[in-house]
RNA sequence: GGAGAGAUGGCAGAGCGGUUUAAUGCGGCGGUCUUGAAAACCGUUGACUGUAACAGGUCCGGGGGUUCGAAUCCCUCUCUCUCCGCCA
């Protein structure tokens, strides 16, 4: 969300911003600063008359204490008016309120500087490409048929125990997912991140405060009964740690990291998206947070990229980083860079981290601030990556080291999976 | 699941209808003293809103109610603790 003072000092470049995401509505920002005006009226209107009956009430009180009985009753009836104009005011102080905070959520965040524009991912630019992309031998397969090859994932029975896209990983399988996490956890802690198990289902006010709710209500599994929200991300619980919370300067930067199994409900996909480990109900990832002074973002930015890059390097995968442009990056994102790899049997490039600055966007709904060297609270900046999401990094290791007698696996893995081959 | 107790400022802890603009202690910050530090003493010490700056307004777990006036009374929800039951 973002803060109503961001559109009242520079109303023409907010914009301008938002034309970069081809945002439809820009006639939103005039209606959220009258409405502000007339909070802001409305507000001055109810002080005035609530001082007003703030001194009656202590003077009430005074002469009750004097014993002065008659004189109490007279002011107690010539007071008793306030009432029905404080009601009416504060009500209408409500609703304003109410109706500038619907219009405010629905602005996205304002895109970066160098965020290109753009209407879909056809306009994203690739910032670097690395790896190599492996010759696969003739009789090369993609990586759900090597799954059921080798018996790493049962998908059929997952779908009996439960419905499609809940993979049931099985035998070594199973191992490799172990094997990531272990490794991925290990790199992120050794880069400073202090590694965190989070409860897996949020309440209403955590889906709030990162955002899934409420645009986004559909897109999670809901535990009606009790009013939970499965996880689709580790992002929503780990984040909601520093909700409504003021943090020393000195305290920062903060640097988080998560395992957690996601749960996505991603209704309408079909095809060969859905092939195999490309989209799924429940998957596993690692995710890395952070929550830094705003001078510091961008760098912290940067800082996140190279980490998730480095990992992508030890899995020896064939990868390329790209800016979103304004059309494709989240709605609270100021700047996203998308990794993706290159499954080679396949030949496609998937999404396996996404890497990005929310600015002040979200923190401003989390309430996490800090106290900076003049005293002042402001609003901490959080950014937010995978590092990484397992089931397409498994797809393209499949595809990438098969040959004819197995699939081999990167040196890196050798230590966590316990051998240098997977089969 | 059953019975009971509780939720107050960074922490501890008073207040249980009207000079409370939330006592007091600890901690934090500033100062005096000191070569420096400790101790002692003095001062200061939250969030939100609002103003050019004052002023003013809101906040005692969340929401609602009673009253001229609520931290204090009533309703409701959430959470915590103790005991019992069940349980990996």
């Amino acid at each position: 969300m973002l803060q109503v003072q961001v559109l009242r000092n520079n109303p023409a470049w907010v914009k301008e911003r938002l034309a970069i995401r081809n945002f439809k509505q820009p006639e939103l920002v005039d209606e959220i600063i009258a409405l502000d005006d007339l909070r802001r009226k409305t507000q001055a209107n109810f002080d005035a008359v609530q001082a007003q009956a703030n001194t009656a009430a202590k003077e009430i009180g005074k002469l009750m204490a004097q014993g002065n009985k008659e004189a109490a009753e007279t002011l107690k009836f010539q007071v008793s008016g306030l009432k029905l104009e404080t009601t009416a005011l504060s009500n209408a102080l409500a609703e304003t309120e109410k109706q500038l905070h619907e219009k405010l959520i629905q602005l996205p965040n304002l895109p970066a500087a160098i965020v290109p524009a753009g209407h879909s991912a056809d306009d994203n630019v690739v910032v670097k490409n690395g790896g190599n992309i492996p010759q696969l031998y003739a009789g090369a397969k993609p990586h759900w048929d090597l799954i059921k090859q080798y018996d790493l994932i049962d998908f059929e029975t997952g779908a009996k125990i439960t419905g499609s896209g809940f993979p049931l990983y099985k035998g070594k399988g199973a191992k490799l997912q172990r094997a990531l996490v272990q490794f991925f956890l290990d790199e992120n802690t050794q880069a400073g991140y202090t590694e965190y198990i989070p409860p897996f289902m949020v309440n209403e006010a955590s889906a709030y405060g990162t955002g899934q709710l409420p645009d986004k209500e559909g897109q999670m599994y809901h535990a009606t009964e009790d009013n939970f929200y499965l996880i689709p991300t580790a992002e929503v619980p780990v984040t909601n740690i520093y909700r409504d919370v003021i943090l020393k300067e000195e305290e920062l930067p903060i640097k988080m990291t998560a395992y957690s199994p996601c749960f996505r409900r991603e209704a309408g996909s079909f095809g060969k998206d859905v092939r195999g480990l490309n989209r799924l109900h429940q998957f596993e990832k690692v995710e890395i947070i952070q929550i830094v002074h705003p001078e510091e973002s961008y760098t912290t930015l940067d800082a996140m990229v190279n980490h998730v890059e480095g990992l992508l390097l030890q899995l020896e995968l064939p990868y390329r980083i790209v800016r979103l442009c304004g059309g494709d990056m989240g709605f609270t994102s100021a700047l996203t860079y998308d990794f993706e790899v290159f499954s080679a049997a396949q030949q496609r490039w998937l999404e396996v981290s996404s890497v990005s600055n929310f600015e002040s966007f979200q923190t401003n709904r989390l309430k996490c601030r800090f106290k900076d060297a003049s005293g002042k609270t402001q609003l901490a900046h959080s950014l937010n990556g995978s590092a990484l999401a397992l089931p397409r990094i498994v797809a393209a290791l499949l595809e990438n080291n098969q040959h004819e007698n197995g699939i081999r696996l990167p040196k890196a893995l050798h230590r966590y999976f316990g051998a240098e081959q997977l089969v």
